[in-house]
RNA sequence: GGGCGGUUAGCUCAGGGGCAGAGUGUCGGUCUUACAAACCGGAGGUCACUGGUUCGAACCCAGUACCGCCCA
């Protein structure tokens, strides 16, 4: 038998262990079932489970089993990314506490380390997935720097050098100089900074005259090789061709006039800085001019900036500049100016534009093939507003910058020469150059980690190999992943899957909201405002935190996460638990089966009920609509199944009704199959408690919505019968009658009335507290006598003393006034001819229909309360 | 500056042309033998604002305000 309450550890860890032991989240390389597969988002090896993970993996997990236990031969593989920038982070971290450094101990010794750290730590990230529950095969487990996945990450880059969409260039890139790195354009996030714009004098020698510059940076003016202005800017046409004096360099830089020049923007001249700046390295670029690097990768000073600025930081320096540009009179005034400036996704640091040779990837044309996929819908978004930030991004996409100056991820395989300096990109190390003999270096550099988990679809799946796998369960089925990763990596999965594999790596993306706190604010740990879901789980439960996000995630929405709404799903996880103790301690180990030809008013209600549910759960599931197939099994379960059916049926139970233990059985382990794929361990707890039970829910078949159990007749007098009972507990409560002091119930009306509630006394005396129930065809008259009205027929509660009849008069007064309001609407829109002429028959009917029944009503309040004034 | 989403009960949110909903909180009552993490009942709304379309608008359209996010 079950525990009074329900208690998640002991069951958690029971089921997680057994669904591993028995393999069911094992996907078949051989079946005759169909397919469905998915990969799991590779959460960060450094990571920890965060509340982010928790959606992104639950919802697809409920697809998952709700697909295994449709007859699917189920795939979802997990693994971890080597996190490139994040683990080089923490071991550089470490080194630095020792007093080391990553240049002292070297490549080899860093290398190590790292993979020390990552065999010690990166198991706690899968640890914690497999406390969700997530129904991952542990069995095809990757990691994006294991053997084979580093294999085919050298086989990609080589296959697209040799097609010339992988090129070397000496570039101007960003780069973080703490992270002492350069990083891909996206790795830049743009804040808004409140700064200054400087304006600066440059003198035309040998005149008075002078250009104002005017810049938001003025120690890149160190390295200034030009001024432009817009060639049509009358103001500056005097200078065309001249020859301006940088101050504090001494040197003599050109004016040159170009079109892009904004007129408007400060002066109307600017500085060109083509080695710190990219519009101006563009700009230099087409006017030849010189590049002069003045800040190194780590944001200092070179020697090039003069001896007075050598070393200093670039913010220093900034300082030192302005106050020499003062004291010489060059500096003509400051304004205060916002503008974006870029810093360092993993670390916040400003980037700096950095001039170096890089590794890039041609976008284009892969870029051309992945905006087809998406346009003729052989990948759909959901929802679908997602598709539109898709498109907006691959049609103004940039080369991608794939060369990152870290140690710890797969190093570039490209080779070069000592002597003559040949370029050589390939597989495996070449022994000697080929074209002089001469010794050959790889590249010190490693790829940009959403290099490699960009082939994480196909990679995982033994690709380069031919392998089975890869046959069976390529394409995979659907990606469960959050917005702000669609251009890092689902945009990049579509590419390389349709460069490499030919096909979409999955037909649909699934976009779920962001996680925020109840203030909409991103969780972060600087905010400090994170749920941890590890805590949750401790508090609640798993199922109750899976049953949560499921709630809460309604498609296009971020989640405002509330604890609260976690302790109430820890109360419906308690709810299904003593409903099953109820349906168990009535239940015996009997084999049961129902003779479906006599059952009874309940058992064709609830079978109705549930065969409803079935079907919404299947639409919702279908759609993604997580919210909805949660609400409603929520509802059903809570409000119909222990509401009405187990309170209906005591009766009948006290009575030994065999049918009635079938029916109520049967309901009670389709009920835990709906609902596993939501909550599935408590789920599978208790339907091992159950006479017939197989080897887990996850082998068993989703219920089948059967219509031939669908029963508006039973459902209808199952309403007659909630309205009646209803009523009666509203009169008691309003008028205060204990359940103890039980009350004889007069019904005024002796057809329909009678049919529907004659079998069922011993319900309604028990739900509404009544002993004795007669039908009559006139109310009779009588002091003790409470009055209401139950959907249109007139009731009677009949007590043994006489009561004040004064707080049920203004009840009955109040809803006869809500009444009055309604129909005064209704009837209003009946009146109105363009109604009755325009608006569908049906909605006429309906109209018709609703005010007979609210006039039949109001008749018998009104005569109910004329007839308690009289006495 | 461009784009996306939001504004509905005290709070968190569904709904999306035809009766205004849920959870939670709140108020009143109940230890009714599955469950007090429960049960029963009640109160609580100008569906942000302005206009339009429509027989009918919380819902569709246009605009305004405010909040949030993304991209420059």
């Amino acid at each position: 038998m079950l525990e009074k309450a329900y208690d998640p550890k002991p069951v958690e860890a029971k089921w997680s262990k057994f669904w591993l032991e028995e393999r069911l989240f094992e996907g078949q390389a051989k079946s005759d079932k169909p397919k469905y597969s998915m990969v799991l988002p590779p959460p960060n090896v450094t990571g920890v489970l965060h509340m982010g993970h928790a959606l992104c993996f639950t919802l697809p997990d409920i697809i998952v089993r709700w697909k295994k236990m449709q007859g699917y031969n189920t795939m979802w593989l997990p693994g971890t990314d080597h996190a490139s920038i994040a683990v080089h982070n923490v071991i550089e971290q470490s080194l630095k506490e020792k007093g080391l450094s990553r240049d002292k101990v070297g490549r080899e010794e860093f290398l190590r380390l790292a993979w020390e750290w990552k065999e010690k730590y990166g198991g706690v990230i899968t640890e914690q997935l497999k406390r969700l529950g997530c129904s991952l095969d542990w069995s095809r487990e990757r990691f994006t720097m294991d053997e084979g996945f580093s294999r085919a990450v050298n086989y990609v880059f080589v296959s697209l050098y040799r097609e010339r969409l992988i090129y070397r260039d000496y570039y101007l890139v960003n780069r973080c100089p703490r992270c002492q790195t350069v990083l891909s354009d996206i790795e830049i996030e743009h804040q808004e900074v409140k700064g200054h714009l400087w304006y600066i004098r440059y003198p035309l020698p040998g005149t008075d005259e002078a250009i104002v510059v005017a810049t938001t940076r003025p120690e890149t003016m160190l390295g200034d090789t030009a001024v432009a202005v817009h060639p049509d800017d009358e103001r500056y046409k005097k200078f065309h061709g001249k020859k301006v004096l940088l101050p504090l360099q001494n040197r003599l830089i050109p004016v040159i006039t170009d079109e892009q020049v904004e007129k408007d923007f400060g002066t109307g001249a600017v500085k060109v800085t083509p080695a710190h700046d990219p519009v101006d390295f563009e700009l230099g670029k087409k006017h030849s001019l010189e590049q002069i690097i003045v800040i190194d990768g780590l944001g200092r000073m070179t020697e090039a900036a003069g001896e007075e600025f050598k070393g200093l930081d670039r913010f220093a320096c900034r300082e030192k500049v302005i106050s020499k540009l003062k004291e010489l009179g060059y500096l003509v005034k400051l304004e205060d100016y916002s503008h974006a400036v870029g810093h360092c996704y993993r670390c916040k640091t400003i980037i700096e534009p950095y001039l170096s040779w890089q590794w890039f990837v041609k976008i284009e044309p892969l870029a051309k093939e992945a905006i087809k996929a998406v346009e003729d819908g052989r990948i759909v978004f959901i929802p679908e507003n997602w598709t539109k930030t898709y498109f907006d991004w691959m049609y103004k996409i940039h080369d991608w910058c794939i060369s990152r100056q870290l140690w710890w991820g797969h190093r570039i395989p490209a080779y070069y020469c000592q002597d003559c300096h040949q370029v050589m990109v390939a597989m495996e190390k070449p022994a000697a150059c080929e074209r002089c003999g001469g010794t050959v270096v790889q590249d010190e550099d490693v790829l940009d980690t959403w290099f490699s988990s960009a082939l994480w679809p196909f990679a995982t799946l033994g690709w380069p190999e031919k392998t089975e796998d890869l046959k069976v369960f390529y394409p995979t089925d659907l990606m469960s992943t959050g917005f702000d990763i669609i251009f890092f990596w689902v945009a990049r999965m579509i590419m390389m899957g349709l460069k490499f594999m030919k096909e979409v790596p999955f037909k649909e993306v699934f976009i779920n909201g962001l996680i925020r706190d109840l203030k909409k604010r991103k969780m972060s740990k600087s905010e400090g405002n994170i749920i941890d879901p590890l805590e949750m789980i401790d508090k609640y439960g798993t199922d109750a935190l899976r049953f949560t996000l499921a709630s809460l995630a309604v498609p296009g929405m971020d989640i405002a996460l509330s604890e609260e709404r976690m302790a109430g799903y820890r109360a419906f996880a308690n709810k299904i638990w003593n409903a099953s103790r109820f349906v168990l301690m009535n239940l015996g180990e009997e084999k049961t089966g129902s003779d479906d030809q006599s059952l009874s008013l309940p058992n064709r209600w609830i079978r109705s009920r549930l065969t409803r549910v079935i079907k919404q759960l299947n639409d919702s599931l279908k759609n993604y609509r997580f919210y909805e197939a949660a609400e409603t099994i929520y509802h059903f379960i809570w409000h119909e199944f222990c509401d009405w059916y187990i309170e209906f049926i005591k009766p009948e139970l006290r009575q030994g009704n065999k049918n009635t233990r079938a029916v109520m059985k049967d309901v009670l382990d389709k009920i835990l199959k709906l609902l596993h794929p939501f909550m599935p361990f408590i789920t599978e707890e208790i339907w091992h408690h159950l006479p017939e039970r197989g080897l887990s829910l996850l082998t068993e078949s989703w219920p089948e919505a059967s219509n031939q159990w669908l029963d508006e007749e039973a459902e209808e007098a199952m309403k007659f019968l909630q309205d009646l009972i209803s009523e009666i507990r509203t009169i008691r409560a309003k008028n205060q009658l204990p359940v103890k002091e039980k009350v004889h119930l007069w019904i005024s009306d002796q057809g329909e009335s009678r049919r529907l509630a004659g079998p069922h006394q011993e319900a309604i005396r028990l739900l509404a507290g009544v002993d004795k129930i007669e039908y009559v065809t006139e109310m009779p008259a009588s002091k003790n006598l409470l009055k209401g009205v139950a959907s249109t027929i007139e009731i009677g509660l009949q007590l043994a003393r006489s009561v004040d009849s004064q707080p049920e008069m203004e009840r009955l007064q109040k809803e006869l006034a809500h009444l009055e309001e309604d129909l005064a609407k209704l009837l209003a829109r009946l009146e109105n001819p363009d109604f009755r002429q325009r608006a569908p028959q049906a909605v006429v009917t309906e109209h018709e229909q609703r005010r007979q029944e609210l006039q039949l009503k109001r008749e018998k309040l009104l005569k109910n309360l004329s007839e308690m004034k009289e006495l």
